[in-house]
DNA sequence: TGTTTATATGAATAATTGTTCATATGTTTA
DNA sequence: TAAACATATGAACAATTATTCATATAAACA
């Protein structure tokens, strides 16, 4: 009754779900990649810039075209395009003036179209 | 060169771009659920969710269990909770004095493990 | 029935974030 | 070289959000 006994007043007498607890908490991922996961869903937790990758789906394109297709200021979208260039989502390449933005990674589109399947039902 | 120009100063003479972002505008999904996908990816967009989730893949559990894992207090968790119900991800049924959660998407650890993917690269 | 236990929730606060505005950087063209 | 163009970026502001604290709800037990 004493060994074990970690919390003061909740679950206490009930040393099966203290077993349970240290089981889960000791499998529990690194800190560390946990904090960059929810950092990379964090990014697609945006409109813009969900819509920006589904602009990229079809076709590189650069900055000009991208808030003109989504009817933004040039400055929101090459901020957020910022932001998906520090995730690795998207890559930039120059042409003359303009920069041209394409993806970056082979996951995006499967895990879009998974959260798609999810909030469709 | 009058016909088709949109946009006043940028991009302007090249008709070609200007194709394109018809193309990729008109084929861009409804609002709405381009919105949604956001809010369900913001929903994993924090350590704690990701925690708790993580946790529930383990075995479902009562939101006190839930908070001695993680070390945080049960009305942090319980607010966590609260908005991951929301997003359909878990789930809940009462067991006694107890509320046990579990996770409600055969998506979520698809996914899941397709952005821990990208972040180990 | 009254007390204890488990969970939920509203209000308040601190921190984060997306957009705008003004401006800087860097390339092309006249 | 100067002007025009495409993009990047810092500061400011508004909006959103995660946690804490206090308290409400609801079941179990004595």
């Amino acid at each position: 009754m004493h060994i074990d006994d970690k919390h003061a007043d909740c679950c206490d007498e009930n040393v099966v779900h203290d077993d349970l607890i240290h089981l889960v908490a000791d499998d529990m991922p690194e800190e560390e990649e946990l904090y960059d996961l929810a950092e990379l869903f964090k990014v697609f937790g945006d409109t813009t810039r969900i819509k920006i990758l589904y602009t990229l789906f079809k076709s590189e394109m650069c900055v000009c075209d991208i808030a003109e297709v989504l009817g933004m200021s040039q400055s929101a979208i090459s901020h957020q395009l910022r932001v998906l260039k520090q995730a690795k989502l998207v890559r930039n390449k120059r042409d003359g003036k303009q920069i041209i933005y394409s993806l970056d990674d082979v996951h995006i589109s499967k895990i879009i179209s998974m959260g798609l399947e999810h909030v469709k039902e």
